[in-house]
RNA sequence: GAUUCGGUAGCUCAGCUGGUAGAGCAUCUCCCUUUUAAGGAGAGGGUCCUGAGUUCGAACCUCAGCCGAGUCACCA
């Protein structure tokens, strides 16, 4: 069924049929040329007040200042506002008035697109603005936007602010809030930036299956999808880090890849279901030659967002100058609880938790029960950036056993500001104990993990033929963009977060 | 999942102890040739999230549900 129309898109609609009636078609089909933009003309024209004498720009009309015969507007394009002055017997030199009375006085709406001609001035109150000699409709809006206004001391007023409603129309969240635009923009900076660093290395970027007979490569719930013709079950990637490593087995010797990984997992501030890494594997190299890649990297991408490696977020400044501070998970320990733990067996492991006050299920092993320790007194504490190293091997079934520390495996994980934004290794590159860390999942499984991985016949094949020494690294984009952009939420770093139905059956 | 707060005009919000639904902006009509949160005069606009209940009477109280936000938990 339809939904009625408020009396505002009644009235649209009927501004539109009067422009069609007065022959202006208010959807043209041919280019406006245009030569200029907003930002430009206004920090130009200050310096040089003899450029910008014949202007052409488009963008949206977001204000609208009638004085009977002479009104000002403001135009919106991809650079920002400027103020249009537009004056009838400018615009309209013949008897027919009928360009400024009707359509621009009255039928133009504030979030119609324009095209205008004229040339720069300043106002009387000195604001610099086009003064209109032209102007054609480019499209007529038939929703009216919400008409957020800031005043004088910067206080804005009427904001767009409702969350629900700024992430269900983000169309209209870009339009009205401009902040909004500009973290989007450091967001595909952000990838440039990595994406230049990398290809400056010589590394490849490739693509590889999205939709996966077996999933792999982390330990998540998969979403889970059919293919007719195949008549075969399919999962959306949770990670394509066995992909990857399947071309480093094929001879490349550095790929990466810009990722959508797909969890079926809760949502949160820090989660949405679908979301980016991207993931590098570099052949003959361990992973602590990988942290020396991410210190320089990360430092590149502050630099080049901001213009220092020092980073505000929320309360926090965050320095990406390398190098960082390196603790082993048992360092990081001891240093905030004070409990040196190295030694100690499960039961030992348990007692420590109990006295930290840090509920442990009954079903943990010795890996968990020590990452449990470390997420619930050190991770959050670490707000600089810092590397974690040395992890349980349990928890970690792709990474190779420690050269020297029993029980452990050559894993680093990068944490800013209490949360995880990277995890690296030296991968696992021996195929019998590949399986077997397989076959130690499959039980995990079996005893009722849901998160545990499946065995994967062909990447213990691939791995088989060989696959050489290699440094493997995934960085979380989405939530390495909420640190550099000061976001709060994963939601605010998306341009269209994952949610609920608006109208549920 | 737990918990707190919220859902009222196109937007932002107010609405007292239960008694005819309010403001600013936006919209409509009129005036105004350098305004800028333009201004002046007038007007229209509501499923008060949904459903049930209590009551003479519910935006307001009760119960259930839907949706959202914050915090915590889960989640590499």
């Amino acid at each position: 069924m339809e939904k009625t129309l408020s009396e505002q898109e009644e009235i649209r609609r009927s501004a539109l049929q009067e422009m069609i009636n007065l022959g202006f078609y208010p959807y043209p089909s041919e280019t406006f040329e245009t030569n200029a933009f907003a930002i430009n003309v206004k920090s130009e024209f200050a310096k040089d007040d003899t450029k910008y004498q014949k202007v052409s720009m488009a963008g949206r009309l977001m204000s609208k200042r009638v004085m009977g015969k002479a009104s000002f507007a403001e135009l919106m394009d991809s650079t920002g506002r400027i103020q249009i002055y537009v004056s009838r017997d400018i615009i309209c030199p013949d008897e027919n008035k009928d360009l400024y009375n009707k359509v621009f006085k009255k039928l133009l709406d504030i979030g119609d697109f324009i095209g205008i001609e004229g040339h720069a001035f300043t106002t009387k109150v000195g604001e610099i603005s086009i003064h209109v000699s032209s102007l054609k409709v480019l499209c007529k809006s038939l929703r009216p936007l919400p008409v957020v206004k800031t005043d004088e001391e910067g206080n804005i007023h009427d904001g767009f602010t409702d969350p629900e409603q700024r992430y269900r129309q983000r169309y209209v969240d870009l339009v009205v809030n401009p902040h909004v635009k500009q973290t989007f923009l450091q967001r595909t900076k952000l990838v440039n930036t990595i994406r230049t660093f990398l290809n400056d290395r010589e590394y490849t970027e490739v693509e590889t299956p999205i939709l996966q007979p077996i999933y792999g490569g982390a330990a998540a719930r998969p979403f889970k999808t059919h293919h007719n013709t195949l008549d075969m079950t399919l999962y959306l990637r949770i990670a394509n880090e066995l992909y990857l490593k399947k071309l480093i087995v094929g001879g490349f010797e550095g790929v990466f890849e810009f990722a959508k990984d797909f969890r079926n997992e809760g949502m949160s501030r820090f989660h949405n279901p679908e979301f980016t890494q991207v993931e590098l594997y570099v052949a003959y190299k361990d992973y602590i030659w990988m942290m020396e890649l991410v210190e320089e990297m990360l430092e590149k991408v502050a630099m080049d967002l901001h213009g220092t490696t020092k980073v505000m977020v929320g309360e926090n400044e965050i320095d990406f100058q390398r190098p960082y501070k390196r603790y082993t998970m048992f360092e990081a320990i001891e240093e905030f609880t004070g409990e040196d733990i190295s030694e100690l067996d499960e039961a030992g492991l348990r007692e420590v938790a109990k006295k930290l006050d840090i509920h442990i299920e009954a079903s943990a092993g010795k890996g968990k029960i020590i990452d449990e320790i470390f997420g619930e007194k050190c991770e959050k504490l670490l707000i600089q950036p810092t590397y974690i190293t040395d992890y349980p091997v349990e928890m970690s079934p792709l990474a190779k056993k420690h050269r020297d520390k029993e029980g452990l495996v050559e894993r680093f994980e990068l944490i800013c500001n209490g949360k995880e934004i990277a995890n690296a290794y030296t991968e696992l590159n021996d195929p019998i104990d590949q399986r077997k860390r397989f076959e130690d999942q499959m039980e995990l499984g079996a005893r009722g993990d849901d998160e545990a991985m499946v065995i994967d016949e062909d990447f213990l094949k691939a791995i088989e033929y060989g696959m050489p020494p290699t440094s493997g690294l995934g960085i979380g984009i989405d939530r390495l963009a909420m640190i550099m952009t000061n976001s709060n939420s994963i939601q605010d770093v998306l341009f269209f977060p994952q949610m609920r139905p608006e109208n549920p059956q």
